[in-house]
RNA sequence: GGAGGCGUAGUGUAGUGGUCUAACACGUCGGCCUGUCAAGCCGAAGAUCGCGGGUUCGAGUCCCGUCGCUUCCGCCA
């Protein structure tokens, strides 16, 4: 070892010590005889002094060193003198005055500030990645990620599961997200599949008879990115036999709240986690994925407004519509341009309009005044539970629309009003999703979670009559606005399984070919089984408060999925095209003869 | 595929049609300095304002296009 110490571990007791330390140059404040040096490594900071009058070779050398140089050194610990400690240090009672220094390396001048936490354009940040995780902000959430990784393999590993890794290469499957894939050079025109997540693999690992696996899994979907969602991503997955709903509920719910306060500061909000179905998610907060941290939640004022004069109203309900309403504590004193931006706000959204209550002193002031008795505005105003100082915001529309707007809107209100406590963490269950919905695209049923999801057993019977009407075993766990993960109950009868395949018109040669091998291990005694997957980046971008996964994971791709640091994707050689038979347009090649290489 | 935001020295920002011959902070370089810890003081260098085109007497500033990053919608079994 070039180190005898880390530089987050000397204490005055050390003192007297000969010690070796080595690591990077965070400052050094050159005071022309004597220089400080902060050596920093990955667990902290030792203050080293260079004194010409202890060495002055080891001085002079010390006064070429700059930012970032990599260099060993050799010296006592000594105590600080009184009044010259600092306190804002671990290591701040204590200085190594150097002896000896060796340059093990020099350095360029780094593109950004790596010894202090200003902003850099994230950009820049990706292209100099390496340089971007010596910085705290990054080697602390990764620190976190590795902490999170590790509390779950122990806390599953304690309770009888095993960690089984299941393929990157395997087989495409059109159901679900777009497919990374990999061509075959052994079968040419053949393709493997990047999994999108190891459900299928899981499940005949049941079918193996494991009962309880599960995987720190990584998972490719090849779909447009956003704060929280990147091409490559890592999940926990998890699989258990011969249980129900409420046991992986239980299991996953258990890990969380001994998590949390094992790595975090976090607070959970709600113990248990509150559980609300789909239904009434959509219903109370117009998303299945709420942020329960604050109230505001939605009100249904269709059997009043319904019956106004307001043909915007009405007219909506005589077309299914709903009319529905959030109230915005303390936002009466909107101005017209306020009220106005959060219309097109709710425009923008997919509303047709915004209907507002201001709940001014002298009144309720509504543009819609005319259009509604007194009694009408004051039934809604009641019905609302509206206050002197409130603004109510109204929408008419289908009621998935209501949901959109609103439940964004609410999201927007919590935000701008401060309600929500970014030190709590509000977890709770959405439960009994749809098993399908219709898709005008295709033209056909599709899977809302994913077509091995069990239907609820008194749901069967209406899967092929009323398909839209079946409910599923299907859960997810949410958190602060974010879906941490989601499960099911599977089917695990190859005549339910083909009954599902044919309710997402899928034909049987269809189903043979891409699932057979489910279908057949089903008739092999595959036991009663399901589980859940947790998004482990976001997890941990919540636990971190980070406001993107980016910043918890170790090399990120940008949103157009290219890693800025090495050009990634790039083009291959006209010989390695030939070798994997692929033919590419003249268009999409590389100007170069030998590709990128 | 669509909508919005951003792009000015190494980094972060200011500049919203006319001494902008582009300012400030940090950093860098040179000098001084034996107790600093975001060290201090003095001085200096460093920018074809993302790229291309247009409007104008005049463009960092307005318009069009394009590239990059980002947020959101679609998409994400």
């Amino acid at each position: 070892m070039l180190k005898t110490h880390d530089c987050g571990q000397l204490r005055a007791a050390d003192s007297g010590k000969t010690v070796m330390l080595a690591g990077w140059v965070h400052r050094r404040r050159d005071h022309g005889n004597l220089i400080f040096v902060d050596l920093r490594d990955r667990f902290g900071i030792t203050q080293l002094v260079f004194n010409p009058d202890i060495s002055e070779q080891t001085h002079a050398a010390a006064s070429d060193l700059h930012i970032e140089y990599v260099i060993r050194v050799v010296g006592q610990v000594r105590e600080r003198p009184e009044g010259m400690r600092n306190p804002d240090m671990p290591t701040g009672e204590i200085e190594v005055v150097a002896t000896e220094l060796e340059i093990l390396n020099t350095a360029k001048l780094p593109v950004f500030h790596i010894n202090r936490e200003s902003e850099v354009d994230e950009a820049v940040r990706l292209r100099y990645r390496y340089l971007d995780l010596r910085r705290q902000r990054m080697q602390r959430n990764l620190v976190l990620y590795h902490e999170v990784t590790r509390f779950i393999r122990e806390h599953l590993s304690n309770r009888g599961f095993v960690e089984i890794e299941t393929p990157i290469l395997f087989k495409s499957t059109p159901e679900g997200a777009r497919d990374y894939v990999v061509p075959s050079r052994i079968h040419p025109g053949k393709f493997y599949a990047l999994p999108q997540s190891p459900q299928q693999l899981k499940q005949l690992l049941m079918v193996s008879g494991f009962e309880r696996y599960f995987q720190i899994a990584r998972c490719f979907r090849d779909e447009d990115q956003r704060s929280d969602r990147q091409p490559e991503f890592t999940q926990l997955d998890l699989e258990m036999s011969f249980v129900d709903r409420d046991d992986i509920l239980a299991l996953m719910e258990d890990l969380l709240i001994a998590l949390v306060p094992a790595v975090s500061d976090k607070r959970i909000a709600t113990i248990p986690f509150p559980r609300l179905t789909y239904a009434e998610a959509m219903d109370k907060y117009g998303s299945d994925k709420p942020d329960v941290r604050f109230g505001m939640t939605i009100v249904d004022i269709t059997d009043i407004a319904g019956k106004t004069a307001f043909t915007v109203f009405s007219s909506a309900v005589e077309a299914g519509g709903r009319v529905k309403a959030i109230v915005a504590p303390g936002c009466a004193g909107y101005t017209r341009r306020q009220i106005d931006e959060l219309g097109q706000m709710a425009r923008d959204l997919g509303a047709k309009g915004l209907a507002t209550i201001q709940m001014r002193p002298e009144g309720p002031h509504t543009p819609i005044a005319r259009f509604l008795s007194p009694e009408e505005l004051e039934s809604i105003i009641s019905r609302c539970g509206a206050q002197e100082g409130d603004l109510v915001l109204i929408v008419a529309d289908q009621p998935k629309t209501v949901a959109q707007v609103l439940g964004q809107m609410r999201t927007e209100f919590g935000k701008r009003l401060s309600l929500v406590d970014d030190n709590v963490l509000a977890f709770a269950w959405i439960t009994d999703f749809p098993l399908l919905e219709w898709d005008d695209e295709e033209q056909r049923y599709t899977a809302v979670h994913h077509p091995f999801t069990a239907p609820m057993d008194d749901d069967l019977d209406m899967l092929e009559s009323a398909p839209e009407k079946v409910r599923a075993k299907a859960y997810d766990v949410v958190a602060n606005g974010y879906e941490i993960g989601g499960g099911s109950i599977r089917i695990h009868r190859r005549d339910i399984q083909e009954r599902m395949f044919a309710a997402i018109g899928m034909s049987r040669e269809a189903a043979q070919s891409q699932f057979g091998h489910l279908l057949e291990a089903f008739e092999f005694g595959a036991p009663p089984h399901g589980g859940i997957a947790a998004g482990m980046a976001r997890l941990v971008m919540l636990l971190a408060g980070e406001p993107n996964i980016r910043e918890v994971t170790a090399f990120p791709k940008t949103q157009s999925a290219v890693d800025l640091m090495t050009d990634a994707p790039s083009y291959l050689t006209p010989r390695q095209l030939a070798e994997l038979h692929i033919l590419v347009d003249d268009t999409h090649m590389s100007n170069t003869k030998d590709g990128d290489a």
